[in-house]
DNA sequence: TTTATATAGTTTCATTAGCAACTAATATTT
DNA sequence: AAATATTAGTTGCTAATGAAACTATATAAA
């Protein structure tokens, strides 16, 4: 059960992507870390799509990050106790609850972004531009072929 | 905050592959229980590499799985209780249990292995081979430059 | 040989996730 | 307009995770 055996068990797709996945939210993590700055991977998950799309619903916060309602509620919680957003109610239709940023929601946002380029760089290496495209692609098309 | 956003939003390298890992072990689990078939993602992941390297310990597990030991301790506890491997104390190294796959486990893990094919296929589609190897050439790129 | 150190595996405890039931508000049907 | 059905978000319960402490063997040092 050499080096080898284990390296050829791994090459496979479904190990493959878990582990280049495993390797991302771990470097990520330890690079927020390292900066002293106090979010979790989810949290972040979540309170970037909110800068993105301002003020965005909860669900679709939930649609953009792939995540469960519940999920949502706990890290707006979560985010909210930290001060890093608020919820304010929809106007027009009071089911719906808005996310905000505060401006230390926003302050954070702005710390983290280089650390996000930083980790995309790190984990990019000297991969050429075009196999990245190309990788890029093929997840894209993975993703299409299971859909549904 | 069109669809087009939202898919753009999506293509960043972090996003993809973890929509990519969701969709496939999503779909994975789904035919499994169509199947009929009573194992979960975590114990496959485990009771597939009993069977590639015979008999190893939970360490080596561990390992090969990526997961932590009290993580193979639990899904070997669920193995053993659905009578698929039995644990094997190590005749020289008492420390060491080897993990070994009963007549049951045997024949779950042949009647699984068509159905892991069956995933592979619809995950890979009509991605030319020439395309997919570079994928899987980025994907060890990235984990390697991510070690350590 | 006794003592200290390291290793394999388990257990415990605190946190988190996933699923179903629940509440409040809006939309639809009759 | 009243009754019904949908939708957004929350809560509660059970199960899965992860870190640290614990047990038992085995190795190394004194």
């Amino acid at each position: 059960m050499s080096k080898e055996a284990l390296l050829k068990f791994h090459m496979n797709l479904g190990m493959l992507i878990r582990s280049a996945h495993n390797s991302m939210t771990g470097r990520f993590v330890q690079n927020v870390l390292d900066s002293g700055i106090d979010i979790s991977m989810d949290q972040w998950m979540v309170l970037g799509p909110i800068w993105h799309f301002e003020s965005p619903s909860q669900k679709k916060l939930g649609e953009i990050c792939l995540k469960d309602k519940p999920s949502i509620t706990r890290i707006i919680d979560s985010l909210e106790k930290k001060s890093l957003v608020v919820r304010i109610s929809d106007q027009i239709d009071h089911r719906i609850k808005r996310v905000v940023l505060t401006n230390s929601g926003k302050q954070l946002f702005y710390d983290v972004l280089p650390i996000m380029e930083k980790t995309r760089k790190e984990a990019r290496g000297k991969i050429p531009d075009k196999e990245i495209e190309i990788f890029k692609e093929v997840l894209s098309k993975i993703i299409q072929n299971l859909e549904n």
